[in-house]
DNA sequence: TTCGGGTGTCAGAATATAGTTGCACCTGTC
DNA sequence: GACAGGTGCAACTATATTCTGACACCCGAA
């Protein structure tokens, strides 16, 4: 991981808003209207946030239809685990300079 | 850790910039100047994500005097190990203003 | 005295991020 | 048809962050 991603991947995490998002998903997956509404912010917003938390990997959606036909955006928690200490940020930082080619799995 | 520690805490690390700083910070403490020339940006932008490393407990400041009587502002590494989880981000939701939990060096 | 190299801070510009409002469209129910 | 409830997105404003340039001051050497 470079450091731009590993930016890009804490910066998914570092915000009150998402963190909020996050620990609600934990009790299982919603769809993105009731989402909204549990945790108090227009969908205009929370799809601002849900790109950045699926961009990251942190959570995952899907479009389904329920049985009353109409459509539904469910958003469901990914497992992860971060660990950050120097060496993370060295080597990301390091990988940054030398080049930016090949991907990593994050 | 509540939320906004914790918010506080990863966008203080979630920054190409300063973790340039704090890899360059791995091979040993700096002064300020010095830092700011191998780093490639000014004092006063140094400066300012110094402050937020340091609110965060990523690197230590003393300010101590040379041999030939100039002071030098020297920046150094804390040691420091973060793990993100989905209990952590739970956790420090819950915690709205409450109290301090174990463990991990911020 | 002037120069070079430090520290420390401020006001303001430039830019990125967060948040609101409104619209278009779809489907099943009253 | 007129709702109610869902998806998706663009345009806009507001706020926070990042960054620049300039200032004041301190010390030793030429």
């Amino acid at each position: 991981m470079n450091v731009e991603q590993l930016s890009a991947t804490l910066a998914a995490v570092a915000s009150p808003q998402r963190m909020l998002i996050l620990a609600e998903l934990q009790g299982g997956r919603v769809h993105v209207s009731e989402l909204a509404r549990r945790v108090g912010m227009s969908r205009a917003l929370l799809y601002m946030h849900l790109a950045k938390l699926e961009a990251s990997g942190f959570v995952t959606t899907s479009l389904e239809l329920s049985p009353e036909g109409t459509a539904l955006k469910y958003v469901a928690l990914a497992p992860f685990s971060l660990r950050i200490t120097i060496d993370t940020i060295t080597d990301a930082v390091a990988h940054a300079a030398a080049s930016n080619q090949q991907g990593e799995t994050p």
